[in-house]
DNA sequence: CTGAAAGCGCTAACAA
DNA sequence: TTGTTAGCGCTTTCAG
């Protein structure tokens, strides 16, 4: 509700004078010290060539000198924009998420604008509250990337107030927004493929979630890929779960108790594909050796893991980049038509992957 | 400067229509067609004893049918307080960080407060110029943890306006400020004892780095104990460098090129080992069985790593909620003394520590 | 319980 | 090249 979450009490000072005594330095201090008008160091501030050079440099030395700062809060409320980014992710601590989003704040600091950041875990109520009091600071535009089971119904608010609006990596069915990801099918392709190739015939699939995008297209690759090689579907092969180490831990446990063991798995993400690595050693077996993984997504770790990761790398770095910049040029042209960059995944082939056992 | 970074250009558009040619819903609107004052509709939105309960209703309906969105760039102007709090952080990437940020979004969430990030990797130039933006936005506080190298000076505007500023993970020298971080010293302690305990004579350390307190604080602690044990300091068993992954990896190889090799490392924090981890494999070498190796941190993947990373618990859930309220309560409470949180670490052996080879 | 009025710090017409 | 004026949307006295 729009009522809620607003301030429960604002014990304003008056707000005219500093803790030490000193006055704040407004524009209208330094215009009063130099004689001049607040629009002229206005204008001087902001090196418009509109006034003198020398006045300019008066101007800027005082501000200087009296450590003014900018106030952007009065600023936005004339101008209606604050050079704000707001985002909104689930999770921060999935190293995924955290590289788009590092990207998202080098690009955006380079162009100016700042963010102002909100997390939901995969909750639709705290997705609702945190999106609300992100449009109240009035962002420029908007970044997000949906709770799982989030619907057009939860961003409608936000169009009807014509906030500038593009999703990242998940697309919410039926919206029509500018949207920056990954061409997911194809890259559970690749790994299939891959997989197939080694001669694996059984091949399980970890962390199957119908409630968010990236899931269900890479599940659906999946399954159309195995079709197409002529490979039967076994649903005791699925497990169903959000993409965490934990999930994926238990989902290869799950898939090594079906009677006819799978060979291999493809993992919804790097971190359930750790999970498994990890799984696969409780039950004295070892990634790549034993059984193939494969991952999604490429995170820093993956390179790194013993034996490393074979993944689906997704360039995060890119798209972060391209989901801001994508995010500025839509608050420049809030009419143009809607844009989606769907990048193309690639395989990377390192140790978890090798020809099934005999 | 101050007069850097301001907006280059602010083509307004007066401000007052939707891009749909729907008038923005504001207080006055609300009052206009209630035929009430701007101010009963303000206190009757924040929930006001002093409206009747009749009129709040009324308020809040028409609100809701309207869907009035709450200004808050209007009301921080008025109140002089924004409910943001800045965070400044070099590296969200590193998990040891983006587990910090996490618990600080959670805990500023339920009080209320949102999150404006600047990141700023430990460039001084991009930390002053980050944290000069955030002011900018008047946040209510600051939580930084500060560039490798900076000075008091960086931070003395800052101070000078009053801002309220926790510190959090790593201290800066002759700063008068709230801290929020690790007994880091006690931490090497631990692992250091853990290791002679072990039999280990020669142990390296991975990470030294004199820019930063916590590299600082943990250095001195392997000094010390070294001493305390009796045991010989070997300056090419010190490694110095940022702590990162590549790092820790180019920091194992040489340490394992000195003639009398060590056989355990400490690594001055998770990210760190995980690449000496890596690096030992290089050599045909496995950590635990062959050469130990103890983190720093505890991040996630520290439990998941194989085998299973010993390392130094440091709580970021705990110390991110932490700096979270300590910055609050700063805020309240201007004037109170400056308070130091300093949580105590603990070791945690799991498979990368054994007793030597011999 | 409600209204009138002032003002937070800034920018943008428009005039001079 | 500079000044005057108005106003962004809100909160808060102070009167009624």
């Amino acid at each position: 509700m729009t009522t809620d979450g607003l301030p429960p009490e604002s014990n304003a000072t008056g707000g005219l004078r500093m803790g030490s005594g000193r006055a704040r330095v407004t524009l209208q201090i330094i215009a009063e010290q130099l004689a001049v008008s607040t629009a002229t160091v206005s204008l001087a501030l902001r090196n418009s060539p509109l006034v003198a050079e020398a006045t300019r440099l008066r101007v800027q030395q005082l501000a200087r000198e009296m450590g003014y700062s900018y106030n952007r809060s009065a600023a936005s409320l004339r101008t209606d924009r604050t050079n704000i980014l707001g985002v909104g992710f689930h999770d921060i601590t999935n190293p995924y998420f955290a590289e788009l989003l590092a990207a998202i704040e080098e690009t955006a600091a380079e162009r100016g604008r700042s963010i102002l950041l909100a997390t939901y875990g995969e909750k639709l109520d705290r997705q609702e509250r945190a999106l609300t009091t992100l449009k109240e600071y009035r962002p420029d535009g908007m970044l997000v990337c949906a709770a799982g089971g989030s619907t057009a119904e939860s961003f409608s608010h936000l169009i009807a107030a014509d906030m500038p609006l593009v999703q990242l990596s998940r697309e919410i069915p039926g919206l029509e927004l500018d949207f920056v990801g990954s061409d997911d099918r194809h890259g559970t392709e690749l790994a299939l493929e891959h997989l197939i190739g080694l001669g694996h015939r059984r091949i399980a699939f970890l962390g199957e979630n119908q409630l968010i995008s990236t899931s269900r297209n890479r599940y659906e690759g999946y399954c159309d890929t195995l079709a197409r090689h002529g490979l039967p579907f076994d649903p005791a092969l699925v497990y169903s779960a959000h993409g965490t180490r934990e999930n994926g831990l238990k989902g290869i446990q799950q898939v090594l108790d079906v009677a006819d063991q799978p060979t291999a798995a493809i993992c919804f993400n790097d971190l359930t594909a750790f999970g498994a690595m990890l799984g696969l050693r409780h039950r004295g077996r070892e990634a790549g050796a034993d059984f193939s993984i494969v991952g999604c997504d490429d995170v820093q770790e993956a390179a790194q893991w013993y034996p490393a990761l074979t993944t689906v790398r997704n360039f995060q770095e890119e798209m972060g980049r391209r989901s801001a910049e994508i995010l500025i040029r839509r608050i420049a042209e809030p009419a143009a038509p809607v844009r989606r960059i769907v990048l193309k995944p690639e395989l990377v082939v390192r140790g978890t992957t090798a020809p099934p056992k005999r």
